[in-house]
DNA sequence: CTATAATGACACACTAAAGTCCCAAAATGT
DNA sequence: ACATTTTGGGACTTTAGTGTGTCATTATAG
């Protein structure tokens, strides 16, 4: 693939990311249309529909990855790990749109291979044997919950809330409800 | 309206909060089938979709209103009428589904106007001066994550754990994010 | 500068869903 | 039991979105 083809496929993901956060029921027109392209150009890069959700998909599984990375799971307590992970996902902005719809382009669930998003569970169930994550929560509520804190923050976000307002109250919430009592 | 037309418009109304609950871009036909009646029959009683989600709104919004009473916001500590209030929305069910889905059929920010969901924000306001809630979270950032953590609890549901469970976990989460430290 | 690649602007065909209409059959309730 | 409603089924039209293809124009990189 030339530049010239990989830089406007980026830009078509990108406009994907940005135009299918905000209503999953976009059309293509509007996503061609949000990155300065034509309807035709995108069909020429993406097939159908179901491959531009792909590569959209792989685009954000690739950032969550980083993000899991740059938060550092393994050091510290599994509450600051927890809390770490919660302000990398934040900083992943527009991204977490595509996570909550309700026919969501983007599954983390779907990303079960080798380490992608396990490492949250991991994290949990450490946390919780040391006693350092409230045992009277389930994993799976921890996890569920964990998730939707943050759809909450990018909710505020959209909002008009600051930034730092929202990396402050995520963070204290998430201290709150999953650390020990 | 003949008793009738009444029962079959409860019908549809009910299978269409059941369907669109599960995916908001489902068909007519298939809320018709859900509701084993015919598409004509159908558009006989809605003329077209937005009808159809107009009365599934103001029904969802009875029963919320429904739930806001009975949860008495106005007797005990402001985080005891939190937590009763999140218990009761949560016994509404599918109707949580349509509240939080991108492009939601149902919009309870939509319903301001004398008392409807208004009463939260009051709730929590008057917590805050009573320190009663946590003073360090602003009352929109409560508001939102009340919600989301009620979209959690019903997601947990969906996913197959107990009512008696997500019950448990719900009230605890309510009370430990947003109690005052 | 120039060959090659990429794009935009069309014009199409195809589909799914929405919405409209009609009429025969079935149910309702009095 | 019978008049009145309501319903089911089907045949339409319309619309929006998708996917395909072509061809002239423009941009790109070597």
């Amino acid at each position: 693939m030339s530049p010239a083809a990989r830089r406007t496929r980026r830009l078509i993901i990108e406009a994907g990311i940005a135009v299918l956060a905000e209503r999953t029921s976009a059309t293509l027109s509007e996503i061609a249309a949000a990155a300065d392209v034509s309807r035709s150009t995108l069909h020429r890069h993406f097939a159908d529909r179901n491959d531009l959700l792909a590569a959209i998909d792989a685009e954000c599984r690739a950032r969550f990855k980083r993000a899991e990375a740059a938060a550092r799971l393994g050091e510290g307590s599994a509450l600051d790990s927890l809390d770490r992970l919660a302000q990398e996902y934040l900083g992943l902005g527009l991204v977490l749109g595509l996570v909550f719809a309700d026919n969501a382009p983007v599954d983390p669930d779907s990303w079960d291979d080798e380490d992608g998003d396990g490492g949250l569970a991991v994290v949990i169930e450490g946390g919780q044997r040391e006693g350092d994550i409230d045992p009277e929560l389930s994993t799976e509520w921890v996890d569920v919950t964990f998730w939707t804190l943050l759809f909450g923050a990018w909710l505020s976000l959209q909002g008009g809330m600051s930034r730092r307002d929202v990396a402050f109250q995520l963070s204290r919430t998430v201290r709150k409800a999953f650390g020990a009592a």
